[in-house]
RNA sequence: GCCCAGAUAGCUCAGUCGGUAGAGCAUUUCACUCGUAAUGAAAAGGUCGAGGGUUCGAUUCCCUCUCUGGGCUCCA
């Protein structure tokens, strides 16, 4: 018999019969490969492991654990939810059922618009297992564009997805479903059901089975708000029963960490239904971080060049017409109201009003770069389901500043900004970063080309500078100019966009901004918008679910709880809290009406970074037992000696910059 | 705005096949005075999200609305 030569991906090779396929190979090289294999790479494209290999191929398995193979099983597992469906509700019609991140989900419409419940999981979930115990081999086959409309016949978005493409008007999640060459692949799993799929499948529905179905949702056809809404499940596959339970547990983890959650649980804030959607009232425990967040954000401002200002909450709308506003972002601002001789409206950017600041007088080169900063409060009309904790909210603060500059200071400006803002973000605790530039929209800009590339290359520059890894997002900037966005990572690996660093060659334009040059001339400035924390109701958010509610001890709430042992102590305890608030610390004390032990549970349950414990020892010693948030007990501390330990680290904690 | 699910004491939740409700924690009081994550007892606490309908009677069934959660869409 003929063989035919297969290269891996460790160089080596190997020499099968002709016909041969991947999973052959991955048999002849071991029982283990050969299990976890679902799919392969022959020379370098995706492909389904029961096809026979080319004479001289590259290939290489993919084995299950690995990204690409999680992602195989998943889009597999979407098959099977469909055909599951499909069987349950005939005259259902099936859409689109990609694999995403650490899932997949398929759209379907029901006959007679009727809607999944949560109780429908249930059913469609036993479905499912009985294909996938059926061991239905995952066919497949190509066809003609004509033919498969045929095969789809009474599938309406399976044509619409098959017409686009052989139009060659596809977009990517119709290439995504079936790719994009001149046949259309589609699989069969058993003589009722098909779909269309660019593949490659796990070779048969065995290899599944470690899955959760999640939930259910609307979701639009093609994510069009004006076209039909579709009935979304959402569902979870893992390569095993480890990974699926472990993949479970950390939701279970960020739920925990959830801020809205650890809001109520730790008394900083609440969102009264009496006050609106999306409207917070901070109560004196949140009130207290935010506040030293924002003394921190000021101190660092004042000592970076910056001028404080302070600019109203509403605005006639003549300012938003100027500033391009309500042109173009009216829907999402609030209302109208109609008072004396004009219409006004809450602000929902700052800049207009510093344009004003900056407008106010005649300016000379020399104040330039003149840099603004406000703790801005902002209103937002989020439409209603989109709102969400301190996150999507209707009322916020920008930490927002304008800086005005020359265009040969711009570039300059941008590499210190970047420094400013990256500084910041770290002392409060953050060490990973990520950035995106976004460039600009060839169909969608004002200003001249040459300013958009001195711009952009001036962005590009200042994170090369820094060194910060960013990727390029083409035409995505603003109308107005390119930006840098810096998204951080918290402690569970999650990203979160916070801070921004724009160019405007708008805004300085519409208000007829000018300095006095060197030339005696007038000039255009350059303005610059750059939030760091973006909303600092947000950044609050992100930072409670970063730190799990257990804030470092520089921006805790409560820093310390004293607790006397017994009532004997209460007079000690006292001093103890007197000295440590004489000493600039946040620091309470739990008299002896309850028991030790339910004492420190309780301060325990409220993350005070110290709970200290007094007793007879430390009235004649002038001790602590000192029981650090997260360490061990410590007995017999010096309460001179723990001063200056506590000054120590906070100190160390906003050192790290 | 659209789809799904909710709304019962401050919090977490149970319950009423239609006869106006209950637990744990928290709160208050009393007793206990204790060395590192829940002492015991008692009291108080609810227009069962709002409005309308069906009914002798609705927290329970139906409708509408509001709000909340999960998605979609949107996000200067």
């Amino acid at each position: 018999m003929a063989e035919i030569t297969i290269s891996l991906p460790d160089g080596s090779q190997r020499s099968l019969p002709e016909g041969a396929t991947a999973t052959t190979l991955a048999e002849s090289i071991g029982r283990g490969l050969a299990k976890a294999a679902v799919a392969a790479v022959v020379n370098g494209e995706e492909a389904d492991l029961g096809n026979p290999l080319p004479a001289d191929a590259q290939v290489a398995i993919i084995t299950a654990e690995s990204d690409a193979g999680r992602h195989v099983l998943r889009h597999s597992t979407a098959h099977v939810l469909a055909q599951a469906v499909i069987g349950l509700f005939p005259g259902a019609k099936y859409s689109i059922g990609p694999a995403i991140n650490d899932g997949f989900y398929y759209d379907f419409e029901l006959p007679g618009g009727r809607t999944f419940t949560e109780g429908d999981l249930a059913s469609i979930d036993a479905a499912m297992r009985l294909i996938i115990k059926a061991d239905q081999p995952f066919v497949r086959a190509e066809l003609p564009a004509a033919e498969a409309l045929l095969v789809f016949a009474g599938q309406p978005y399976k044509c619409e997805i098959i017409e686009r493409v052989s139009t060659g008007s596809a977009d990517n999640d119709d290439t995504g479903e079936i790719g994009s060459g001149e046949t259309i692949s589609v699989y069969r799993n058993t003589p009722e059901f098909v779909d269309l799929c660019r593949g490659p499948h796990v070779p048969s529905t065995s290899k599944l089975g470690h899955f959760k179905l999640m939930k259910v949702a609307g979701a639009y056809w093609r994510g069009n708000e004006k076209g039909p809404m579709l009935q979304r499940i959402y569902g979870t596959a893992w390569e095993s029963k480890t990974s699926l339970d472990e993949h479970l547990h950390r939701l279970e983890e960020a739920e925990k960490r959830d801020h809205r959650k650890l809001a109520v649980e730790l008394d900083l804030l609440s969102f009264p239904t009496e006050l609106g959607g999306g409207l917070a009232v901070w109560h004196p425990k949140g009130a207290i971080v935010r506040k030293l967040m924002e003394d921190y954000s000021r101190e660092r401002h004042a000592n970076g060049g910056y001028q404080f200002v302070f600019t109203p909450h509403l605005s006639n709308a003549a300012l938003f017409e100027t500033s391009g506003h309500l042109g173009f972002y009216k829907d999402g601002m609030y209302p109208p109201m109609e008072m004396d001789n004009g219409t006004y409206y809450m602000k929902p950017m700052n800049c207009p009003m510093h344009c004003l600041i900056f407008k106010s007088r005649q300016r000379s080169y020399r104040e330039l770069p003149l840099r603004l900063f406000e703790l801005g409060n902002v209103y937002r009309y989020e439409r209603a389901g989109t709102l969400h904790g301190l996150m999507r909210i209707r009322g916020f603060t920008q930490d927002d500043s304008h800086i005005f500059c020359m265009p040969e200071q711009a570039a300059e400006e941008i590499a210190s900004l970047l420094d400013f803002v990256m500084s910041v973000l770290r002392a409060f605790g953050f060490n990973e970063f990520t950035a995106n530039l976004s460039t600009k929209d060839p169909n969608k800009y004002v200003g001249d080309d040459d300013a958009w590339d001195d711009a952009t290359a001036a962005l590009r520059s200042a994170l090369e500078k820094y060194g910060l890894p960013y990727k390029i997002k083409e035409g995505d900037a603003a109308f107005y100019g390119p930006k840098i966005d810096i998204d951080v990572q918290d402690a569970i690996g999650r990203k979160w966009q916070l801070s921004t660093i724009q160019y405007d060659f708008n805004m300085a334009e519409r208000f007829g901004l000018e300095y006095v040059g060197t030339d005696s001339l007038r000039h255009r400035p350059i303005m610059l918008h750059r939030a760091l924390f973006g909303s600092v109701e947000r950044f609050f958010g992100v930072l409670l679910e970063h730190y799990a509610g257990a804030f470092p001890t520089w921006m805790a709430p409560l820093q310390a709880r004293v607790l006397p042992v017994a009532t004997a102590h209460q007079g000690y305890a006292e001093q103890v809290v007197a000295r440590l608030q004489a000493e600039g610390f946040r620091v309470d004390l739990d008299d002896a009406s309850d028991q030790l032990g339910k004492r420190i549970r309780t301060a325990k349950m409220e993350k005070t970074p110290y709970v200290l414990v007094v007793g007879d020892d430390d009235v004649a010693g002038t001790t602590l037992g000192v029981n650090p948030r997260g360490g061990e007990v410590e007995r017999g501390v010096g309460l001179d000696q723990f001063v200056a330990r506590l000054h120590a680290e906070v100190e160390e904690q906003l050192a790290n910059v």
